[in-house]
DNA sequence: CTCATTATTGAATGTTTATTCAAATATACG
DNA sequence: CGTATATTTGAATAAACATTCAATAATGAG
């Protein structure tokens, strides 16, 4: 009986997406959501109650993404640590070559509105614990394998590494030079090799 | 002849950093700024033009002050390395305690507005540059007391340290964990006192 | 074909916004 | 004191905003 959907849900939220990662949440209207997704107001506020309904849903696909890339690449043949310094130099270089330069959706969306709307703070601390616990489980493989020592603590090392890419999700904005990109993943790795005190 | 003006100049650039830092810049109302202020929107605009050169001059204020800090550590005596490491101990204590929510101004503004707004981008990466300037002798002053190896390039150590202290100002907006952040201070430590590869 | 159900449209709504300006007020030199 | 100069006031303005809704259109089961 009923009439169907014209539009595939998907890729409307990947259409916001790309809207919201570029402006930012406040500074993107909902007619610029119109604009980016072909669907009229009324249709988005039917699909997805209103504007913080859809970019909860472009941040939960974003995080998505993100954290089965980790597990992915966990899955992937070969030793841990290699895995964990080829992500973080592919992100300097991304860096380095001024093509991240909208940073992380999921940083820029943390610093933006964490500290005045709890629904997206909820959201992204749970993002922020699994994406931990992920890195973990790569630094526990680097332990089993001889590369990262054993008295090192996987959840402090994880946050460790993050730290530094998030540091680069900043540095992003601010004219990136690549000797100082290169400091910084050697540091990581230097780090994560040595003895505990 | 002429009327003076009643309010001092300093203040009014204070009172308008609480609230910018509180609630960033879009979500910042003129309203807003005529509350914490004190001021009528006239006054405000004959004083500073507009919204954002009255930013302007704020984060002008914010970055001269951090800065300073900086350099007047460099003065203060003692070696170099505790006083770097004192520095990333008292930001990440700050962190730990949930007693620096509101992150850094510089890092939120950059994230918010770098992208779109030539000015601003301008303003803080000359800050930046500045910031890396003051670590670098930071870090020089420790390579001269043998603390830090000298074939480290010290810029690059520099942009080393500022990632991890703008990691931290991620972190500080996701229920940060101590334990987490001890790992990051003894993290940059262990590699800024390793032997180049 | 009929009709109950759902989707789409886009103009209308009411609020909030940054900014302006004419009027009122204060200053201090001559 | 008088007046040129500068500041303060706060209501007015116009644009932008998120959201709503009545009208219209499509669907397919009976």
């Amino acid at each position: 009986m009923p009439r169907h959907a014209e539009y595939d849900r998907d890729q409307v939220v990947a259409a916001a997406t790309a809207v919201f990662w570029e402006r930012g949440y406040s500074q993107t209207s909902v007619g610029d959501l119109v604009t980016a997704t072909g669907l009229q107001p009324g249709s988005l506020y039917a699909a997805f109650g209103n504007k913080k309904g859809l970019f909860l849903e472009v941040i939960d696909q974003y995080n998505q993404t993100f954290i089965s890339k980790i597990h992915a690449l966990r899955r992937q043949h070969g030793a841990a640590l290699p895995k964990i310094r080829g992500l973080l130099q592919q992100i300097a270089d991304e860096v380095a070559q001024g093509e991240a330069d909208r940073g992380c959706l999921t940083v820029n969306a943390l610093l933006e509105m964490s500290q005045h709307d709890a629904d997206i703070a909820d959201r992204l601390h749970t993002y922020n614990a699994r994406l931990r616990k992920a890195f973990a489980w790569l630094v526990k493989d680097a332990q089993a394998e001889g590369d990262v020592p054993s008295g090192q603590n996987p959840n402090e090392q994880a946050a460790f590494v993050i730290n530094n890419i998030w540091g680069m999700r900043v540095m992003c904005k601010s004219r990136p030079d690549q000797p100082s990109l290169e400091a910084i993943v050697t540091g990581v790795l230097v780090a994560l090799q040595s003895e505990p005190a």
